[in-house]
RNA sequence: GUGGGUGUAGCUCAGUUGGCAGAGCGCUAGGUUGUGGUCCUGGAUGUCGAGGGUUCAAGCCCCUUCACUCACCCCA
């Protein structure tokens, strides 16, 4: 087996791909522009520290879906497994909050995480990530989630539904915690052995197991909204009627509880049904301890992100394909002559915007006119030995098959006028 | 990390009880000395994923390994 080969996980996205990436990201950009979200740039490594103490020390991806590696001084760095940490970083460092704030971000780009590739998850993924800073109220997350909808219904993608939760904040969580453990610890006969395992780690995540027998021994769990406080319930009821009130079909999930630790309150996921096992295409909430615990200020905050590779998988399940783009004009030319002044129209009707193809391998007419044919070209021009002793280039239309003769003095003159006629 | 499936031409895949490595598509050259798509004829392309074993003989059987893939776990 060659050993020049692209590391697992990690894949090319090629030229044939590349449309439907580009179509995702221009709208998404057009989209968060227009509602306030400025662009930030981030990198791709950071500490190890950064996303130890913001996504939880205890979780997975912590424990052993990173990427760390020591640098060549010591310190531990790790290719970012996701973009909140590093925003929350790059608005503590740099006191975004003093001048103001109230911060709504984006970002889009490549996140690292060590697991078992498989159908929508790779260890090089990509994520478009946006996040708002300082407001409490309800509304920035109904209007996140509308933003989400909005974004996937101007893709044309309608299998999309929107899966909401609350997960309460210090008030309300421990004593939902202590309903949960004490059940867990009375039904411990008759849960998996997953279970057993998260009850010590993540108890949270017992709720949406998916072993048949779990399910109907937690029934009766308490979940997260039984418990949530007077001012989390309210939070809640506000994202639930702003939501109603914008047509934002979306389920009620309270078995939706997201991995990471720092999450509090709203949560949410856009969920997909043709995509196998992995049906989130786009997650987030709430996270407002998460700055103080960055070391910043005691600030709100909440965002979410969506898996770009899920999406453009999910569109090219729905067959959503970008049109492929076309030559405009081809030149064949014959001849050593020929070939160095087709040389000089091509440039020139490239820098005119004209998308514009020559070949240099001397092949014959008729598979040069199969190659143009292969590309796709609108037009063919023809510069043989014969047209150019006689200054009448033949310029044809591979569609209507009409061929109209024009001098070769200034051929790229007459080609950008017909393109102009056309179009 | 655990389990299932799959590795044969650039792509999609056949390959019988172990007996000369195949098809379609694509590529390429012709079919009127200079006109594409359809059609016809010819041509090129293989470490049968890799390594080892059994055998007179292995794409096929056995072992090991790697990769891809799906699922679990977890998540976007």
């Amino acid at each position: 087996m060659n050993n020049m080969q692209i590391i697992r996980g990690f894949r090319d996205i090629l030229p044939e791909n590349i449309k439907l990436w580009q179509k995702v990201e221009k709208e998404a950009k057009e989209l968060f522009e227009d509602f306030g979200f400025d662009e930030i740039r981030l990198p791709v490594l950071e500490k190890t520290e950064v996303f130890a103490r913001s996504i939880g020390e205890a979780t997975d991806i912590v424990e052993k879906e990173m990427y760390t590696f020591p640098d060549r001084k010591g310190d531990k760095l790790t290719l970012r497994p996701e973009a909140t940490a590093s925003m929350v970083r790059a608005y503590v460092q740099h006191k975004m909050y003093a001048s103001d704030p109230v911060r709504k971000f984006y970002t889009i780009g490549p996140m690292f995480r060590r697991e078992r590739p498989q159908k929508g998850r790779y260890r090089q993924f990509y994520q478009i990530d946006a996040e708002i800073f300082g407001v409490e109220s309800a509304y920035v997350d109904a209007n996140l989630i509308f933003l989400l909808n909005e974004l996937f219904s101007r893709l044309g993608l309608s299998d999309l539904k929107a899966h909401i939760n609350s997960l309460g904040c210090p008030d309300c969580r421990p004593d939902f915690q202590k309903a949960l453990l004490n059940l867990l610890e009375s039904k411990k006969e008759e849960l998996c052995p997953d279970c057993i395992r998260r009850k010590e780690s993540n108890p949270l995540r017992t709720l949406d197991c998916k072993v048949p027998q779990c399910k109907e021994a937690l029934k009766e769990a308490p979940t997260t909204l039984d418990f949530l406080c007077k001012e989390c319930h309210g939070h809640f009821e506000t994202v639930k009627r702003v939501l109603k009130q914008q047509n934002v079909e979306f389920i009620e999930d309270k078995t939706l509880v997201r991995g990471l630790d720092y999450y509090t309150r709203t949560a949410f996921e856009i969920q997909t049904t043709s995509l196998g096992a992995q049906s989130a295409v786009a997650g987030g909430g709430r996270y407002d301890l998460l700055v103080k615990e960055m070391g910043g200020p005691d600030i709100p905050a909440i965002g979410f992100a969506i898996g770009f590779d899920r999406l453009v998988e999910v569109m090219e399940a729905l067959e959503k394909s970008a049109d492929k783009q076309l030559l405009d004009l081809f030149i064949i030319a014959l001849g050593d002559a020929a070939t160095e002044k087709g040389y000089y129209w091509s440039t020139d009707l490239n820098l005119k915007g004209i998308r514009c193809e020559i070949d240099y391998r001397g092949k014959s007419l008729k598979a040069l006119m199969k190659r143009a044919d292969k590309l796709g070209a609108k037009y063919v021009l023809i510069a043989g030995e014969k047209e150019i002793k006689e200054n009448a280039l033949i310029l044809r239309n591979m569609n209507t098959r009409e061929q109209i003769s024009i001098s070769a003095d200034n051929p790229v003159a007459d080609i950008v006028g017909a393109f102009k006629k056309n179009n």
